[in-house]
DNA sequence: CATCAAGTGAGACTGTGTATCATCTTGCCA
DNA sequence: TGGCAAGATGATACACAGTCTCACTTGATG
């Protein structure tokens, strides 16, 4: 429920009011396990008996995204699926197995991206990083499997 | 013509058969200036006069992404793109202003993912990192713009 | 509690990517 | 050189993601 107020009160810092259905959105978003795409957040809010409409959806993910509670990510099906993640920068490791997400602060990337920067001649403005494996309890549950 | 050539031995290598769409398209893709959509290498191809079917341009980017010979990038906006480079793994810088892209060696980041697969108690398979910014050349044209 | 800008839902619409299937082409081998 | 089977093609239908419009509703503010 905390998670929940986060999303909701980053959506309100942000300026957008704040709704019903932004609200119920927002809530169903934060209880996610894992990363979700727009028809996951769909089917999630109508399975609870929540009656938004699609559009209102992709405008409800757009403007959490603005807001910072919310990260896109590309997975490598090709899917865009989002994560509701604390604003300050950092990259996302997700377990393929489970979903499962953690997040890794910027730390020592700075350094390199400015080094490319250097290397290449580019102005960077912008990075993302994505890592994809399995977490603890799957590599775990992956090793007991097998002997 | 060398860059079209080694995009389409790549096709042949990987076991894929050498026909007159899958060449067309393949030099299509090798000419072009910066990351592409598979919209733009129809358009493009149709520009030519090059007659193929929609699927084919897509079964046709899906062969020579398996082949190694183009990788997926995720823009910023969210529009899938793919840029012809060397099998070896890397990663891309992109110009936001005029699409030219910079390959960088993966280096210094297999180290910073060992890192993070430490602190996190994942087992890291999979990486992606994108960067975009502004080229040398964009660069230098916006400063002189400025003043 | 009245006001109005902002948000909503329904549904049409655009665009991306996949599936199907009859037809055609390539690579191979005699 | 010609025939053949596997693989590739193109047309078209389809599934799904995401946008847009517009009449109607709702939230924040005084």
């Amino acid at each position: 429920m905390t998670e929940a107020m986060l999303v909701v009160s980053a959506l309100d810092a942000a300026g957008y009011r704040l709704t019903g259905p932004r609200r119920a959105l927002a809530t169903v978003m934060a209880e996610m396990d894992g990363p979700f795409t727009a028809a996951r957040v769909a089917g999630e809010a109508h399975d609870r008996g929540i009656r938004v409409g699609r559009a209102t959806v992709f405008r409800t993910i757009d403007a959490l995204e603005r807001a910072g509670a919310i990260e896109r990510i590309d997975l490598p099906s090709g899917e865009h699926a989002y994560v509701a993640c604390a604003p300050a920068h950092h990259h996302h490791v997700v377990c393929s197995a489970c979903g499962h997400t953690a997040e890794v602060a910027d730390g020592a990337l700075v350094a390199l991206v400015t080094e490319i920067g250097r290397r290449t001649g580019f102005r960077i403005d912008e990075h993302r990083l994505e890592l994809f494996g399995r977490c603890p309890s799957c590599v775990r549950a992956a090793g007991e499997g097998r002997g």
